[in-house]
DNA sequence: AAGCTGGCTATTGGAAAGCATAGCCAGAAC
DNA sequence: GTTCTGGCTATGCTTTCCAATAGCCAGCTT
């Protein structure tokens, strides 16, 4: 199908700007180099959020994190391994009096890194309007948190102030 | 289990500092209460993901949709018509000169209320190493586009600055 | 009226996610 | 030794996700 150039719906309610060759979708496309995609073949499955939100909120051995997340040891199991061969979290030993060696989880700086999407979600699922739960605070002040869109240069960014670029691998890949 | 007091893990990798209540972990739980379990029940599969992706690329019609995301027309079509009753989209009447009335998908309030989420998801997805794809850059400036993550009075704030704090419902509800 | 087309819908099948239950194993306690 | 326990591991099943393919239908064209 080839799309009447400028009919693709009015513009008025576009949310990201595309500029320059991207401004004909038709010549392009996202699929196996977005990086959305990069980040949910990692974090993409219920159980890895939640085993991350439990990590967030300090939970680091294997019982607790099955118990507080409602995972079976199974599931539970298999996907911290995941997390761990990821980069997400590391083991690391420890040993209580009398007891043996065991492991518990504690996240790597990637998997610290992950604090705005966690963020951003909580933020995202109070909209949806269901009350009660558990609310992030800045420490300092007590105000709740949300994540914010800024630019590297400090500058807050609207969906219409925002545009879309090709990032490059330097052996002159292309798009599609 | 009961966990000895102070014992599970050295807090020096905490990442939230939990308060009051909330510093005895054995105390609550999350689960059913938390707001990203939410978010995820409405956003947790890839392809609601990519379909929004595409939706803030500025794409509207059902072919494209389908198209762009690589998705088949029965799972875009499954995933679209979900994510219209649960608010993400809505349904507008278009026309074509010559073709009968079509409708096309565009982004409600509470659509466009993701971008926080899908910002900080592409930045999250940039540090895992993949060359090449598509950046967000701010329009005005050029710099890409980052998710800070802010309290309401403005302070940026860090992992270690963050508490959790109960919200109740109203109705005397508790945790747990 | 007949045909074409875009936007779905239905069916089938395979892969992955997740639950429930049971079993295994290293090593400390005894 | 033997027992006990925490942390997994294995097995089987159900559900969900998604691809592939085929079919349906409103209404525009001719």
């Amino acid at each position: 199908m080839t799309r009447p150039a400028g009919s693709a719906g009015s513009d008025t309610d576009a949310i990201i700007t595309l500029t320059g060759r991207f401004a004909d979708r038709d010549a392009w496309q996202a699929e196996g180099w977005c990086r959305i995609e990069h980040a949910l073949e990692l974090i993409g499955t219920r159980s890895a959020m939640v085993l991350m939100r439990e990590i967030y909120y300090g939970g680091r051995r294997f019982d607790e994190l099955a118990r507080r997340t409602g995972l079976t040891e199974a599931v539970a199991a298999k996907r911290l391994k995941q997390l761990v061969a990821d980069g997400l979290l590391r083991r690391r030993p420890y040993q209580e009096p009398g007891k043996r060696t065991r492991y518990e989880y504690v996240p790597t700086e990637l998997g610290r890194e992950l604090f705005p999407v966690l963020v951003a979600l909580m933020q995202w699922g109070e909209r949806l309007g269901r009350e009660g739960g558990v609310e992030l605070v800045h420490a300092g002040c007590g105000s709740p948190l949300g994540a914010v869109v800024k630019c590297a240069k400090g500058h807050e960014v609207a969906p219409p102030d925002t545009a879309a670029r090709l990032v490059t691998d330097g052996n002159g890949a292309d798009l599609r």
